[in-house]
Parts: structure tokens; C-alpha cells; sequence
DNA sequence: GTCTTGACGTTTA
DNA sequence: CTAAACGCCAAGA
């Protein structure tokens, strides 16, 4: 780890990852469950950077996470603009137009699954 | 030191 | 209904 990152952007890290990874294939979550799940419902912006300096850095399935909407706002982010599409639909969901199909139903809300 | 940018979300016009 | 502004917080220029 670099450490150009302070220690409290270190400890957002390793929470954002351990959110993550506890979503299940076939399920996506957001970028403001995530920070809302942390405390700070409007921080969601520092969801989305963590989530960009994980791509290089843990392995995180970045690709299950969407913003609000369902949207692939950061399927430009992976190593090809496909890849998160691909990812997705690789585990059973569908995408259209860059957004995923019955988001409402693949939603996973950490809030509700973890303490 | 200030200013801009960003994988967002909510509120207001 | 759509479009724009604001809030949030950290990093890079």
C-alpha cells in the first residue's frame, strides 16, 4: 500500500472492499448504500474513489457495483469498457443500454445483510 | 496556498 | 417531465 493515502482514506478502503466483497454473484449494490452502510449517506463520492483505486489494487468486484440507478457509470474505469458488462452478465444479469434489467430485484442492500 | 475534477445522490427550478 | 445546482470529501494540478 502507498502511503500517500491518509489513515483515515486506508480505513474507508478496507471498509468499501469488505462491503463488497460481501455482495454475492449475481447481485449489485450502489455507491450510496455502500456509504450510507458506513455511516456518512453523502459520501457516496468516496465510494466511487475508493472503488477506483481498488481496480489496481485488491481484488474487488468492482463490476457489482452500480450507482443508484443501476447505471455502469464506471464500466469506462476497467481494462475494457465491456469487461463490467461481460462480468455481469456472466453471472445472470442483464444489462441494457449500460444499465442492469431488474435492478430493483438484483439490489443488495448491505444495510440489510450485514450488522 | 487556491481551483478543478470525480465509478454519486438529493434537492430545487 | 428534464435540467441544473448543491453537498460531500479527498487528490491532483
Amino acid at each position: 500500500m502507498s502511503k500517500k493515502y491518509s489513515p483515515k482514506t486506508i480505513e474507508f478502503f478496507e471498509r468499501v472492499y469488505s462491503v463488497v466483497q460481501h455482495v454475492p454473484a449475481g447481485r449489485v449494490t450502489t455507491y450510496g448504500a455502500i456509504a450510507a452502510h458506513l455511516g456518512s449517506p453523502k459520501s457516496s463520492r468516496m465510494v466511487g474513489w475508493a472503488m477506483n483505486a481498488s481496480h489496481s489494487r485488491y481484488e474487488v468486484p468492482a463490476h457489482r457495483v452500480v450507482n443508484r440507478i443501476g447505471l455502469l457509470t464506471g464500466a469506462a474505469q476497467f481494462d475494457t469498457p465491456k469487461l463490467m458488462q461481460e462480468l455481469l452478465e456472466s453471472e445472470g444479469i442483464k444489462i441494457e443500454n449500460n444499465q442492469v434489467i431488474n435492478f430493483n430485484q438484483l439490489f443488495w442492500d448491505p444495510n440489510k445483510y450485514l450488522s
